[in-house]
DNA sequence: CCACATAGATAATCGGTGCTATATTTCTGG
DNA sequence: CCAGAAATATAGCACCGATTATCTATGTGG
């Protein structure tokens, strides 16, 4: 095991923040404790408290990685930008399942750190940064499919990748109380609705 | 102050409730004591566990009213149903700015709610209904709305409320964030075009 | 190999918090 | 007015959890 010191450090960095993440997004941040982060990364609190400095130390940390991590995850997700409906619907299986690690509760973790962006202003700018680079990327594609396909967008991409992602964040909240209450359909059909020349004549 | 015991009581149980709201909306049920509720309500921890027998308890009422009490809140608070744009837009106001009280953090309060409910199945369940309630309350205002202009909805209006609700929500969501990000004309566009048949001219 | 530096583990402190047992105030029925 | 009941207050306990010194292990440069 002859890993190098630096190795060693990123490793524990990196399994703390993975169990931070999956802890808070399970029961909260203020629900769990930092023993309970650290075991679940087997490490201790004193490791925690040397990369971290203190529990909220940890979450900064959380919201940063989180934000240059998943920031293109979900349109990276997507398989090739031919059919829009089928973006939609990648779209909207990566919000609502877990996407990466089954099981790993996505959405909550989504609304926990939104929660603390709300009412803290440094979390609070990088979640904005985090929006708005996923929103540009959803632009980016945007113009790139009506590009490829010779079609005009009914309004300026960065609007109709705000409303887009609108939409599925919303409809997903509703989803994860009900699933019955939205399907895959509905939500394909809306979103297409929103981004697309509607397709009939007044 | 000859005030009858059951007036007492309810008074202290509204009491306790609206600053329990008020603190877990603000602060997040953990990170908010016991004590700072009842301090809040200008009662003691005496009377909380009197009332509503453990802190889990306090939270399970608060969201029992919660279901009840603002449930037809938003559509109440629309002005006529004439213009269905100011329709949207006093939906928007009443989700993105406090509604009833000047600074109450009504967005925070269900975000925090709706974490607990993706959490407890209890709370879960309580919720899901009160939204489905929502919905149900802005189908009938659609159909209403409908029938008095003597138009077709493009899709059924539960349908129709289930996207009209998702795409605020989530709106909401980003404009809490970066309010620059989301602007109110944008938001009535599209809600507009997510439930109205789609037409080329106003 | 060996001193040093660095990463991580241990264990104790200390404030805070949920909750309970008991006292006190406030109403009600006679 | 006055018991008894009901609503709320008081005080304190038992525990937990964030933080911190301090100690041990692990890699590193000479």
């Amino acid at each position: 095991m002859a890993r190098t010191q630096e190795q060693r450090k990123a490793a524990t960095r990196a399994g703390l923040l993975d169990a931070a993440a999956d802890q808070f997004a399970r029961k909260g941040f203020h629900a769990v404790s930092t023993d309970a982060v650290a075991e679940a990364a087997n490490r201790t609190t004193g490791a925690l408290y040397a990369h971290f400095g203190s529990k909220e130390g940890l979450l900064f940390a959380l919201v940063d990685d989180y934000r240059d991590a998943t920031a293109d995850a979900v349109t990276a997700s997507v398989p090739d930008p031919g059919d829009l409906d089928g973006i939609i619907a990648a779209a909207w299986d990566h919000i609502i399942a877990a996407s990466h690690a089954p099981g790993s509760p996505w959405l909550l973790l989504e609304m926990e750190l939104w929660l603390h962006g709300a009412r803290n202003d440094r979390i609070g700018r990088q979640l904005a940064e985090r929006y708005a680079h996923v929103r540009g990327d959803l632009a980016d594609g945007l113009t790139a499919w009506a590009h490829a396909h010779d079609t005009k967008l009914v309004a300026p991409a960065p609007e109709l990748a705000t409303r887009a992602l609108s939409f599925l964040l919303g409809a997903a909240l509703q989803h994860r109380l009900d699933a019955a209450s939205v399907t895959a359909g509905e939500v394909i059909d809306a979103v297409h609705l929103l981004v697309t020349e509607p397709r009939r004549h007044p």
